[in-house]
DNA sequence: AAATCAATTTAAACCCTTTTAGCAAATTAT
DNA sequence: ATAATTTGCTAAAAGGGTTTAAATTGATTT
């Protein structure tokens, strides 16, 4: 933590010049010609004193911050904290570091929290796009900066990307509800939005109600929308209707429908969410979820990325991940369910 | 988006020098008695290409990198994540950008972290010190860093810190748990840990304990134990005692405990957990937590950190803020418990 | 008219690396 | 023995700003 040590004071310390030393700490020193025992001498000896090259001064020269930008749309979702926790580690271990954001589905913010990066000259990105996104991750791409889209992608745009299977997500969990005799009017809850999660998440619901040949229940909420007003719309939706079993396209859409249903004691004997959450684990009845393996997400998104800075990918990198339906308490629910309408 | 515009750029079209334009840019016209007319006419021209300096450059020169370095237990617990995304907001507001770490409570992990922000040249660091830290931070401290601790601080070390009202929090959970009579037996889980919001519950809770002249039951776990059993011993510890009630000290174990019920099918009619969470506000019965706004915490703990940078406090802020019990659900609850058990 | 002074502006040093271009000595080829 | 390479290393430029120390200009004094 003393002071700190320079490669000019390395230099100056062995008798050789500042060119040979930078040479060899960048593994440059065979290409260089520089003799093996020169090179073990500076070597041991600069890990005998623990220098460390001056990040910023690296970066101004090269140009490279070793800092990616993380723009998510929000990380206190424990979806996206947790797929950062995991990036933030990979990261870590490849020399890198990570700034991030929640964009909070707000285009502005969005903008700005890029143009803030690329100030920063960040190393590449990854986003979750808003609507509206589009032209500024155009021009990214066509500046050659690298750039993962992440959750959702942006259509007619050709980027790396890493997203989940939304429709055979969907499609299975609403086939599951379907499945249940007992279950006759099955709804879909989802945002005002025509991203691609969601998008593909109400095709598969539709597919789903087509198999079947049922009704389809659609309610979708404002992107934007306070609390309150959702829990509110929720309820009118789901009790309207008198729907059976809802299938919520965000784990905080189903959060307000768990809310109406507290607040207006409300009976919506089964439900399935999207992105598991703590809550649906130890909720009762426990609630199903597609879920999805965050920590190979997390892979492939840093993965993608820092080989798209290294340029080894070939072509573009365009990422589906399936997702899986953990249903929860079936049997368990079931038998208390019984117990307590009995 | 373009090519980056230099300030010699600006200089060149202006036909000044680069000197003047860095003068004024910096606010420093005035002081170094430039111009009115030529102050105005670089801030527009400014203004008009949309110039933005290079951090790097001006972080390599000045020795400020207007990066700060937040270092929490763990970035996925809504608590962290919560204040995290504060303390983003407001230090971007103020020209900071945030790079965080989640140090899982691992030491090493945490001084590597803290040496790796060294290397980077952060302005200034706002840490949760996990034990074994004292040593490190002091050394900070000694080489007049710039350092905030949060959630809890380093006894007889003088830092900065922001802290909740852990004694009294404890203490008034205990008592409200106490003042119910169906409570006989209440109990407290902890960690196995010295920190001192860990001690300071600690004796909250026996405060109340000892006023009402009942029997502590302390169970406490340790701070790596994995999930199952963690588990498994809240099962033992809540059965064996045949316990009425309890305050755990982390909503994790608050979490674990509530598994432990659903798994053993465990009967714990009454419990106030440690930090909120969306499942304590939505669980059957509601749990009572003691809770805090972070929004408060994350405005002290970033103002207090940008002041010490800039040299503004005269002297250590050692900020306790109070925190609240929110009790859940206690009328309902009681009628549901009543309507299942009859 | 020369000297002094204040008001402006600027050249050059500096922050710390990386990288280009090149030099001197040792080898090899002619 | 000399020219052509190769080997081993380095001086200096570059990267893009900030800041020190000094130069320039015009006005005022002597």
């Amino acid at each position: 933590m003393k002071k700190r040590i320079l490669i000019s004071d390395i230099a100056k310390s062995l008798g050789v010049s500042v060119t040979t030393v930078s040479f060899i700490l960048n593994g440059k020193a065979k290409e260089k010609r520089i003799s093996e025992g020169l090179t073990k001498r500076v070597l041991d000896y600069v890990k005998k004193v623990g220098y460390k090259p001056n990040q910023l001064a690296q970066s101004l020269r090269t140009g490279q911050s070793k800092i990616l930008g993380l723009i998510v749309e929000d990380i206190s979702n424990p979806f996206f904290s947790n797929v950062a926790k995991y990036i933030e580690r990979i990261a870590y271990d490849n020399g890198y570091h990570i700034i991030y954001c929640s964009m909070d589905n707000d285009v502005t913010k969005a903008k700005e929290l890029i143009q803030l990066f690329y100030d920063r000259q960040v190393d590449g990105y990854i986003i979750t796009p808003p609507e509206g996104l589009e032209e500024t991750v155009a021009n990214l791409i066509k500046n050659n900066v690298p750039v993962v889209l992440f959750d959702r992608y942006i259509p007619n745009l050709e980027t790396n990307y890493v997203v989940l299977d939304n429709f055979n997500g969907a499609f299975t969990a609403t086939k599951h509800l379907l499945e249940n005799p007992s279950n006759k009017r099955v709804g879909f809850v989802s945002l005002f939005s025509n991203q691609t999660q969601m998008r593909d998440r109400l095709e598969g619901y539709m597919k789903a109600i087509d198999d079947f040949q049922q009704q389809a229940y659609i309610k979708k909420i404002k992107i934007d929308e306070d609390e309150a007003s959702s829990i509110e719309q929720l309820h009118e939706f789901i009790a309207s209707n008198k729907l059976d079993a809802v299938l919520f396209a965000t784990n905080y859409l189903a959060i307000h429908g768990l809310k109406a249903i507290k607040e207006y004691k409300m009976k919506l004997p089964h439900m399935v969410a999207y992105d598991d959450h703590t809550l649906f684990s130890l909720y009762e009845p426990g609630i199903s979820v597609v879920t999805q393996d965050t920590a190979t997400i997390a892979n492939e998104l840093i993965h993608t990325l820092l080989n798209e800075i290294k340029g080894k990918n070939k072509e573009l990198q365009k990422i589906t991940i399936p997702s899986e339906l953990l249903v929860r308490g079936s049997s368990v629910i079931s038998e208390e369910a019984l117990e307590q309408t009995s």
